[in-house]
RNA sequence: GCCAGCGUAGCUCAGCGGCUAGAGCGAGGGUCUCAUAAUCCCUAGGUCGGUGGUUCGAUUCCACCCGCUGGCACCA
């Protein structure tokens, strides 16, 4: 029926072991405003978010709180629903991996991957970490931990499926070629690439050591890995599973997966090879976006300085959140989030120059023209903001075509200035006692009042409520088709509302004032019962007996240097009491080798030696990992090397 | 260590061979009074990371160095 062209575009699908936060939130507004932008320049737009409910993680976690794994998902799945209508989200489908239509998808993408020849059955021995649902090789786990989280890892041997992933290397190199913009941005496309040309190693995609999760076909007691369980995803939620064998199916394939960087990888490799095997075409882009960092660091659970978007949605509204994520941040690269930034755009942008242009522009028309929008004015005054506004239009288009949404909306913005300076240029609060300017008058207001409607629906992708507000106080519906410019979309006749300030200013420093006493007294906490962090998950309870196997000893730091070669290794010399000995450690990045020397530590004694980088390692030192960080055990007090800790 | 990218005003960034290197925010001064003590105007003089080179001319191209970020390696 539609001729129009069509847009499909997906957010990640997101795990429900965690509340929404500002990282989920951020690709999922950024995702709207794309839809948003797309239906109003004429696209038949499909936008899809969902959650992943499957996996280790989720069972556990279930099964500590008492409740079946898919009550534990539906709880979050609430929240995400509650954030999302919050927020304003304009998707077309909620996909959840626990939805009969995604079953069925995923086994006909297995069935197809299987005819293609690209499955058979081997056995799989790995340490996998069931917090990031991951396997990792042997020499990456220290401690029984994974490298990335510190989740505790174990050794699972099993039979499984695998995926002929290391066919289709030149295919997908093939394809990258083809296909300059399928990753974005540029920079990380040569990662992909590089990672690609390093060699693909087929892919393990069954388990048998979980039950929750999508029983894989026709092989009892299988269930189908995390990874191709959910980026199945995109294709479910089009039917891809009901739909007769080899039928087309709407919307496919997707104009843009939108995806944070963390998981690129799987969307730029995995995903096409999945789609390439299954006989299926690939999306035509994938966009992996930067992260939100606050003070610096990568937000994480674990540091505890994950921003949550609850109290910015309370205390500001979604519009202005909006507003922010997508001004602030260069898509495609990190963006640094501090509250102070966040109230300096809302008190610049949104306050000063937006809302308080549509406060004067309402005024100006309810005391000057009794609150009705004329007619377009003959006075050349009428047009003059014509040019200003043709130029953000095609400004705002283009940087919206390239993913630039901090561009499109600066472009609405400079119309918004621009106004704000023909106001104060024209002065129509003088003119109005005049009653031989009176067509300049009618003039002036009415440009002003055009203008500001056109920057409130250039604005509209990223703040609905905003520019529908706006469009109502000056009596206009909010323009739909922005496809093209066009000069006139005001209502004659309307009749302007005088309401409150549409963001009224914050004083700074109360804010402040007030958001820490909040924060000191309730540290940033999930809502719902989180799975208890202790015992920990997934190491077994050990005797007395076997703890003491571990001989730990008090050493001190007898000199200590840089391992050649090695970014992370330090080499320590320590001393026992009874001996010396030589320990290699991954913490150079935290630690200057000088600021260790002297120094008391804790190490294992009786560990087995190990080669790092060429470098004999005899025993371990002992240090906390915070978010990746190590901080390395010592003692206050004077302890002579040799003493036994325990 | 390997491979990318980056390093420009206090902050965030734009510019990417050539007029006196720009914007927003912040800061200082001024103005108006329709408006949310908002708007608007003026001001900041920054070795464009460093050193060489190519060129009539380089912030813009090349080499090297320093620093930062990311990917890989690596982190018992």
């Amino acid at each position: 029926m539609s001729d129009r062209p069509r847009f499909y575009l997906t957010t990640p699908i997101y795990y429900v072991n965690d509340e929404p936060h500002i990282g989920h939130t951020y690709t999922t507004v950024v995702a709207d405003a794309v839809a948003r932008y797309r239906r109003a320049v004429g696209y038949d737009v499909r936008f899809l978010t969902g959650t992943d409910e499957h996996g280790q993680k989720i069972e556990r976690a279930a099964r500590a709180q008492g409740i079946r794994p898919i009550e534990l998902a539906d709880r979050v799945v609430h929240r995400y629903h509650e954030l999302w209508r919050a927020l304003s989200i304009s998707h077309d489908d909620f996909i959840r991996t626990t939805d009969p239509r995604h079953r069925l998808a995923v086994e006909k993408l297995i069935r197809r991957m299987k005819s293609a020849g690209d499955v058979y059955l081997g056995a799989y021995e790995g340490m996998y970490c069931s917090g990031c649902e991951a396997f990792y090789p042997e020499s990456q786990i220290r401690d029984g931990r994974c490298p990335d989280q510190g989740h505790p890892v174990e050794r699972v041997a099993e039979e499984s499926y695998f995926f002929r992933l290391s066919r289709y290397q030149e295919p997908l190199l093939e394809h990258y070629r083809r296909n300059p913009a399928f990753v974005r941005p540029a920079s990380r496309f040569n990662e992909v690439r590089a990672f690609v040309e390093s060699g693909l190693r087929d892919l393990s995609i069954s388990r048998t050591s979980l039950d929750w999760g999508i029983p894989y076909p026709d092989a009892p007691g299988h269930v189908v890995y995390v990874w191709v369980d959910a980026l199945t995803n995109y294709v479910s939620a089009l039917g891809y599973g009901e739909d007769p064998e080899g039928a087309p199916f709407r919307y496919w394939p997707a104009q843009v997966h939108l995806v944070g960087k963390d998981i690129l990888r799987f969307h730029a490799v995995y995903w096409p090879a999945f789609l390439l095997s299954a006989g299926l075409p690939l999306p035509e882009c994938v966009y992996g976006h930067g992260w939100w960092l606050k003070d610096e660091a990568k937000m994480s659970k674990s540091l505890g300085n994950v921003v949550r978007p609850g109290p910015l949605l309370r205390d500001f509204g979604p519009d202005a959140l909006r507003y922010f994520l997508l001004r602030e941040m260069t898509f495609g690269l990190d963006g640094t989030y501090s509250d102070e930034q966040f109230l300096d755009r809302y008190n610049g942008d949104l306050a000063n120059d937006l809302g308080n242009l549509l406060s004067r522009v309402v005024t100006l028309i309810e005391g000057g023209l009794s609150g009705a929008i004329p007619a377009q004015p003959d006075a050349p005054e009428a047009r003059e903001l014509e040019p200003a506004a043709a130029d953000a239009h095609a400004a705002w288009r283009a940087a919206f075509d390239a993913y630039d949404f901090s561009g499109a909306l600066a472009a609405a913005w400079r119309l918004v200035g621009e106004t704000n300076r023909f106001l104060v240029r024209h002065a129509p609060w003088a003119l109005a006692s005049d009653p031989s300017r009176a067509e300049t008058h009618r003039a002036v207001l009415w440009g002003a009042s055009e203008a500001l409607l056109q920057a409130a629906a250039m604005a509209s992708p990223a703040m609905p409520r905003a520019a529908e507000e706006i469009a109502s106080r000056l009596g206009s519906p909010l323009p739909r088709d922005l496809s093209a410019f066009r000069w006139g979309l005001l209502t004659t006749g309307g009749r302007v509302a005088k309401r409150a300030p549409l963001f009224p200013r914050i004083d700074k420093a109360a804010y402040f004032k007030e958001s820490r006493a909040v924060d000191d007294s309730k540290p940033i906490q999930p809502a719902a019962p989180e799975p208890k962090p202790a015992p920990p998950e997934g190491v077994a309870l050990l005797t007395i007996d076997e703890f003491m196997k571990v001989d730990l000893r008090v050493a001190r730091v007898v000199s200590c240097e840089r391992v050649e070669g090695a970014e992370k290794l330090l080499k320590l010399r320590v001393d026992l009491g009874t001996e010396e000995r030589q320990i290699v450690a991954g913490i150079a990045k935290a630690y200057a080798p000088e600021a260790l020397v002297g120094k008391r530590i804790v190490v294992v004694a009786n560990l087995k030696p190990a080669k790092l980088r060429g470098v004999e390692s005899q025993g371990m030192l002992l240090a906390a990992d915070l978010g990746g960080r190590p901080i390395v055990a010592t003692f206050e007090e004077d302890v002579p090397p040799g003493t036994r800790v325990r």
